[in-house]
RNA sequence: AAGGCAAGCUGUCUUAUCGCGGCUGUCUCUACGGCAGACGAGGAAAGUCCGGACAACACAGAGCACCGUACCACCUAACGGGUGGGGGGCAGUGACGCGAGUUGCUGCUCACAGAAAGCGCCACAGAAAACAUACCGCCUGGUAGCUACGAGUUAGCCGCUAGGUAAGGGUGAAAAGGUAGGGUAAGAGCCUACCGGGCAAGCGGUAACGCUUGUCGCAUGGCAAGCCUUACGGGUUGAAAGACCAAAUAGGCUGGAACGUAGCCCAAAGCUACGCGGGUGGCUCGUCCGUAGUGCGCAAGCGCUGUUCCAGUGGGUGGGUCGUUAGAGGCUGUCGGUGACGGCAGUCCUAGAUAAAUGAUAAGACUCGACAGAAUCCGGCUUAUAGGCUUGUUUUCCAC
RNA sequence: GCCGUUGUAGCUCAGUGGUAGAGCACUUCAUUGGUAAUGAAGAGGUCGGCAGUUCAAUUCUGCUCAACGGCU
């Protein structure tokens, strides 16, 4: 398997996973992006280890289709390139993850790339055993 | 050479690494797999403003309603698009004429059928805004009063009254042909000439229309992107159309509506007519489909089963395949045409996703990169757009 | 992808071919010891934008921008 890369059975797609996803996932905040996670769903996951993602950029921010292909790019290419340094780190990654992008205009590539990965690390894979982490715990959202 | 304007064309490139989409080939651990290969957004892909193809509604018929189009001819699958022509309007400039005005050239521009078919509207101002009218005026007759002297059938001033006028004034977006002259109490197409206009004929042109001649004193303002009239066109809904696969809009349950009458000797079957219900999505007609069986009762009627349709309930799905990309296709040459375009020959095939594929990093080049992302497919229109190229035209400068 | 609706004062809305209005809010004055309420006066508008038709457009027509809704 590709080490960085980002197939079609890694992209979300079922409408029950989004349904599910987001009634019951958590959710983080940090400027420019939104994540909400899920850590277990009712079925299991083609892709594990790995989640199954989905990027979304609202057209409410951004009227041209254009632009809101830019960034959902530039989000796909920031997560694949992370991701299997994301798994060395936390070796669980959730099931379920939705990425974003709530911003009103364009940042630069190494911007988005720095704070996307923040959130990321921010995010809780051991719901069970809080002090698995050296970080301290993330503020749970409900 | 530079700048402006108009029309047309074009729409950053190269290498490496990682990554994405379907296709083809191949490998095996047979799966949402690995590897390799070539291919992979636009001139507007946009807005969804028009027109088609295609599909479903059993067939897609007629009339009314509704909607759209509107100088003429042609192009086209079709169009509200395009090409060519005609006629206006505006600006600049020249010529003719005393003037009203006419006309040449150049540029821009026009949603450009009908206003003597009818209805409606035209604020304010103004006398009057549409079968014209008469405010200030002008002129004539009659007459109360006053003044003057030439003492009158006088002249003037200021009123009243009966008329004649539409020249001048003023209002307005618009005032009922204009200019010049005659004419008159004053005036007036009242008359004449010219200009403008209406009507008719002839000629030219496929036609829009043009030219010439005659005739009419001129007889009816604007708005139809107000209603409307005329001509022509439009059945409705859109790929979330629709077809197929799997148990899969099938089957179940509840409620409601229709199943009538007459004729062909009688019965059966069938047919016909008038009804009733429905397809039919604006209405009507036509057309099409259904209108069955049975129990009780003398009958009216009541009930059961069934068929068709409608409404609800409940269950199930929210998957796959096709439609789906080779087409009114592109390019080159040649022939026909003023042109849009068409004929013929050769050649090329180059996105096809479905939570939805083109990006990131590094290096380099130059003019330093604008607007912007296919979703059934085509033809247009409109809107956005950095830079570059070509042609035409005009202005300035330089050289000969 | 397809089909619609609406843009008028700070806010909520009328309006119609002829000088653009109502309620609330705002400002000033009166009233009160003071505030509210009340009364009087006042200010505030490129009628989303650009063209066109018309003597005249917020209204009619075309294009465009923005906001909102519906259809699997």
């Amino acid at each position: 398997m590709k080490l960085y890369g980002f197939p079609k059975r890694e992209r979300l797609r079922s409408q029950k996973f989004i349904q599910e996803l987001f009634e019951k996932g958590s959710s983080l905040f940090l400027y420019p992006f939104k994540i909400v996670y899920l850590l277990a769903a009712s079925k299991p996951i083609l892709s594990a280890p790995f989640p199954q993602v989905l990027i979304s950029v609202p057209r409410k921010h951004f009227r041209r289709a254009h632009d809101r292909n830019l960034i959902k790019r530039r989000c796909r290419e920031i997560y694949r390139l992370y991701k299997p340094e994301w798994l060395a780190k936390k070796q669980t990654l959730p099931a379920l993850l939705a990425i974003i992008y709530l911003g009103k205009q364009h940042e630069p590539f190494a911007f988005m790339q720095k704070r996307l990965i923040t959130l990321l690390n921010q995010v809780n894979c051991c719901p069970y055993e809080k002090t698995c982490e050296t970080e301290p715990p993330p503020p749970k959202v409900s």
